[in-house]
DNA sequence: ATTGACTCTGCACCCTAGTCCAGGGTTTAG
DNA sequence: CTAAACCCTGGACTAGGGTGCAGAGTCAAT
């Protein structure tokens, strides 16, 4: 049916052309058809592929981890119990890094709170904070 | 008085050797006394700023914006104003941060409940949000 | 004196997720 | 036919924060 330039799939997708190519490099995207001149010839489905990775990268996987989802959405055994599986995986990773994320950051407001915003630089509880000697 | 090698100060402020020597390149480490020997020679005061560097790192800070620290850490004028400013500016910079990722896990999470985690790939709701058509 | 641990330099390399370039060839509109 | 716009390849480069290596010199203990 229709047939899409290496440019028009990459519109589609709401990629960069270079993006396209890297991503066939590392294995993400098929090898496309190509035409008796070498221009790659994509289709709908490679950009359902693209939005698919764009998507997910959104979400916060990792190009590794959306290779692991793109191969378990095409294995009829395993794929929804794993599907989910790395969702689960992602949502604790996510959980972790927005508990540590607020745990630096209380640390960092209560030096705020506790700093004048002048005087001398020995006053300073933020300079000090990062000057003190180990667990002191 | 005391002074170290290049391995103590590393060992002493947690650090790692080929650390301390990027460090110096990227000038956020004074240039050391040398032996005769060539031998790089330390003090307290670099175990100090090395330390001051490692914790700085672990609030999030890069190293540019503890070059910055540093510099406004031996300037009387702006110190204790300038410091403040810094650590509030990288307050609301993790603020931001956390909001996204909260945004984006509860994304994931709502997909997550909605997947029954066993059946035909095709009513998985994961996948299908990442499969289906832009603003559907 | 010898061994093993340590240090020196300069350079290359790692990761991620692309981006950019040169020097070609191709397609399409006018 | 020609020019613009597109596409091809291979390779270099980016940022950030280091790490590793080779080949040579040095230090401390036995």
């Amino acid at each position: 049916m229709s047939s899409f330039s290496i440019g028009e799939v990459a519109k589609r997708a709401g990629v960069g052309i270079d993006t396209v190519r890297y991503y066939e490099r590392s294995e993400l995207l098929p090898k496309p058809q190509r035409r008796s001149s070498g221009y790659r010839q994509y289709d709908g489905s490679d950009v359902q592929r693209l939005s698919f990775i764009r998507r997910a990268k959104e979400l916060g996987f990792t190009l590794d981890e959306i290779r692991e989802l793109l191969t378990l959405s095409t294995d009829r055994e395993r794929g929804v119990r794993g599907i989910k599986a790395r969702a689960e995986a992602r949502l604790s990773d996510l959980d972790m890094r927005i508990c540590e994320m607020k745990r630096v950051r209380s640390g960092l407001q209560k030096l705020i709170e506790a700093c004048p915003g002048h005087g001398k630089l020995e006053t300073c509880p933020i300079l000090g904070a990062l000057t003190r000697k180990e667990n002191a």
